[in-house]
DNA sequence: TTGAAAGCGCTAACAC
DNA sequence: GTGTTAGCGCTTTCAA
């Protein structure tokens, strides 16, 4: 059985469908009468507006699409929490993709979200993605884009056909500047920082954030200090292991993301060294367990359902109307724990 | 500027938008000739077919809808993405939306997708669910429902509109007869069971579970050992408390899920005692960082990913025309870690 | 092998 | 205050 159509209930009250369709809408040319009476045979016939038919002549649905590179993360999840709180007061649906890092699913993201002529879209890029012409085609669909988390370039687009796009980013140098800084506070004068294999702009401004801070408090910065790894268990511990058998041993290591933290962590322990007092840790994450663990790790955190919140914003007003892309910097918190503070 | 249409392409090619539409389906009428020149000229205008219009007749979105009862959590994540991997294989984009456990919101969440006219939903419904009809209603507009890790009860809609909706479910029964079972073996014999306040069918086959292995085994059932506790740190942890100031203080607890098993962990090392010599420790959680606690946690751990794709998977079928409800079980995994484990 | 036309459900411009 | 009509982009008869 179809659902209910305006024609059905037209046709039941031997009304035009016009009438029908402006009852519906409070449209005051219609009499209260007429109004009362059609509400109330809708409800009674159980009718509901199609979507899909409206959004066929005003050219869009009613929904936002996400892209976001992985799925499985607290990080993502409160993401997309505060994207789905601020869409459905407005009215939106989300829809809910994922690029698995890969650029070629990223592109066939974007495409689908395209033909399905969504309201706008959030995006957080994955870490091959160098090129943007997926993005660029959205501009003549009227389709527009936030960038959270993971920013791409400054004017990605070459003149004259520059433009950009807003965004909602964490304020990393800032970040990672802090921890540093709260280390050396702490005595450190030796801080190592393990990194992930990325290009991500966040990644290039957590290392220049650590480099100013070191800096600004006259430390050399020793290129043996700042350690590459694979985000896996096993690789970061190795990478661990290589900071700790370095002649001048770390006294203190940041960790740019969760996996790297507990790597760190395990390997500190293995090796028989104490934290915070022989090494002293401070990571990225987001995972609330860190509390969990012996010692309790310190941590930045990123402010994510905000982000996600502040991202659906911002596009809610690219839908309505607002032109120039805008870029929001979204602080972290820094929470020290047991595992970088030095009793002193 | 607009999207290209079907007719822009016939208006350049001077043909008509039938034949058109007829090349860029394939359609064996069309000559090659033809077909190669449509094919070609929406290559070059940039072409892709509005899916919105083609969902006006074919009543409905290749879409599928997820409601969720929360978000942040790495089981929904790990579902999400289980359902996500299936459906975009076979072409439908995934909509999720999160219920936050309201019963309002869960029934807004499905008209919503209702009127969206998605071709399935996937479902798990909030604490509060106990009414069904906001489901009931999707069945005459031919839109299958599959619930997932939480379902509904037996048959909830009397005759004569008896019907019914797939599930996939963890075998919660054996699951805890499992987890009662290894405990007995580590010799423990006085083995308590922390629940929150669910009304859940999931919670009662656990606690169906936990006492049929108690009987199994001749121990007796005592009521003090069922604690029951809201789902937050401060109150798990009073609940504990209770448990171990027992007279006879049990000397194993079973955690219904991560929050409980943290706050347990805690007040049992907070009132002094050792895990796992005074107390056993045992929960179901999907949570990685259980192996980062001292000591490392026992865990039930659910396929998320696996529940995820297989409730997609019924979908799919349901949306090609399965009528029967099917149910599947999906076994749980117990990982025994040192929180359970009596050296002997 | 191709074209003309109807129709999916709805809204809005234009009558009356 | 209400009806008529056209049209959103596409597929699918029915004709030619």
């Amino acid at each position: 059985m179809k659902p209910t159509s305006l024609k059905d209930i037209a046709a039941r009250l031997g009304l035009s469908v016009a009438t029908v369709s402006r009852a519906l809408q409070d449209n005051p040319a219609i009499s209260q009468q007429t109004r009362q009476l059609v509400m109330q045979t809708a409800r009674e016939m159980n009718y509901s507006k199609n979507f899909i038919a409206n959004s066929l002549r005003s050219g869009q649905l009613p929904v936002i699409g996400v892209i976001v590179p992985h799925g499985v993360t607290l990080f993502y999840s409160s993401v997309l929490d505060g994207i789905e709180q601020e869409a459905s007061e407005a009215g939106y649906a989300v829809i809910n993709m994922n690029s698995h890092e890969s650029f070629e699913r990223e592109r066939r993201n974007v495409e689908n979200l395209q033909r399905l002529h969504v309201a706008g879209i959030i995006a957080s890029v994955t870490q091959e993605t160098n090129t943007f012409e997926h993005f660029a085609k959205l501009i003549d669909d009227h389709i527009p884009v936030v960038f959270v988390a993971r920013d791409i370039p400054e004017n990605p687009f070459p003149s004259p056909s520059a433009y950009h796009f807003s965004s909602v980013t964490a304020d990393s140098v800032e970040a990672a500047h802090r921890a540093t800084r709260h280390l050396i506070e702490q005595g450190c004068r030796r801080i190592a920082i393990l990194c992930g294999p990325s290009r991500l702009k966040m990644v290039q401004e957590r290392k220049h954030g650590y480099i100013e801070a070191l800096h600004d408090n006259r430390l050399l910065v020793r290129p043996e200090y700042v350690a590459y790894s694979d985000i896996d268990m096993a690789s970061a511990i190795d990478a661990t292991n290589a900071l700790l058998d370095l002649p001048e041993r770390p006294d203190a290591i940041i960790a740019l993301n969760d996996t790297l933290l507990f790597a760190a962590v395990k390997a500190v322990k293995l090796s028989g060294l104490r934290i915070p007092d022989d090494v002293a840790l401070i990571g990225f994450s987001d995972v609330e367990y860190v509390e969990d663990v012996t010692p309790t790790l310190s941590t930045i955190e990123d402010q994510s359902h905000l982000m996600g919140q502040t991202a659906c914003q911002l596009l809610l007003d690219h839908i309505r109307g607002q032109q120039l892309p805008i870029h929001r910097i979204i602080p972290t918190i820094q929470k020290i724990r047991e595992s970088s503070r030095k009793n002193s």
